[in-house]
DNA sequence: CTTTTATGAATGAAGG
DNA sequence: CCTTCATTCATAAAAG
């Protein structure tokens, strides 16, 4: 643990004093340091007191939060194509469709084919491509969220009723799994959920703020 | 803590060291310390030294796993189609692995054993247990779906010599096969390692500083 | 600039 | 094991 530059400093200085012990018989054991040595001392110590608060900071983050801004960053993106708009000239962070991209997935979305999955997805891909940057993972996530959300909205748009009877067969599809039995109970550990909250917002932008 | 011990310590060093000066050349200012002192420093520097390097280890450790899982606030949720009735206030909300259970997990999922057997689920589901509320289903999803994306991400990063025997998919044996091994969705892991590389090259920059 | 909304992405769980 | 779904988080975009 004595491999860094201080460590070096110090033994200098050790050897320096041997001559001192020797000669102080009766006197009292002490080293010497000039005031630039000093100086330099503080000054490390005080840099690894700062190195070892943010670490610290770092690791309370981490553990805690685990991830949050850790793998957050998506893809670069910089559309040629997004002059038309006239906006957003270093977008990154996360896929954003480009007007072009949306009017397509929008009309293949409407074109029923509720199922995009496996290979079309990649030929998708490969059309919206020319419109600007994409993957597949887009336009995968794109329309888990778009059947996701257009369900929503439909059980949303029929809130009436819910009495005992809510048969009502306009959509149900499985909101109520009803398992036989409650093998798992999950009980909210509010304590250390709450505990944990905080460190969010805060480590989420430093680590963030990498620009 | 340490800082301010180290601190006040050094402060006490500079009011004692004034009577001894003399001991030394007239003019050369110099700044004096006992052994014990000296030793105290020592102990203390190679202190943070330590703390140091642990620290960096240990975010390392923790940021270099392939995937980072994130961690939800377990939130009451209320459904709002049961809102009507007024009962069965029971939050519907998801396990949610604490952050140590997390980290125990995601150990255990780096140390390769690929095949978490049956006993093997109740044993880390105990050890989990001790770290907040977890069933062996829990467990047992999480590896499952740990494992799956891991691959997913492992394809991905791997843009492999795309041989074109894909085609060679002769024998059906139903009817919709749909080679589903091509169709992988893919996500730029190169971000991910843009930031640990950031990550790493802060800390590095800043022990160096030290020179 | 701050707050709200819309939506891309992450992930626990279920099905096959 | 793989895919799909539901839910939640975080952030780009929009509104104030």
């Amino acid at each position: 643990e004595e491999k860094v530059r201080i460590m070096e400093w110090e033994k200098q200085e050790q050897q320096q004093q041997q001559p001192q012990q020797q000669q102080n018989a009766g006197v009292m054991y002490v080293k010497v340091m000039t005031d630039e040595q000093m100086e330099l001392l503080r000054k490390q110590i005080s840099i690894y007191a700062t190195i070892c608060e943010q670490l610290v900071e770092m690791h309370k983050a981490i553990t805690a939060q685990q991830d949050l801004a850790g793998m957050r960053l998506g893809n670069l993106y910089c559309d040629p194509l997004m002059a038309s708009s006239g906006h957003k000239i270093t977008a990154r962070q996360r896929w954003t469709p480009t007007p072009i991209q949306l009017q397509i997935l929008e009309r293949i979305f409407d074109q029923g084919n509720g199922t995009p999955s496996k290979q079309k997805i990649k030929e998708i891909t490969s059309e919206l491509t020319q419109h600007g940057q994409i993957s597949e993972t887009n336009v995968y996530n794109w329309f888990q969220n778009r059947r996701a959300r257009s369900k929503r909205k439909q059980q949303v748009s029929i809130p009436n009723n819910a009495e005992s009877e809510v048969e009502t067969e306009v959509e149900s599809p499985k909101e109520k799994k009803t398992k036989p039995e409650n093998i798992h109970f999950h009980e909210n550990q509010a304590q250390k959920a709450e505990d944990l909250c905080f460190q969010s917002a805060e480590i989420s932008s430093e680590l963030h703020s990498l620009d």
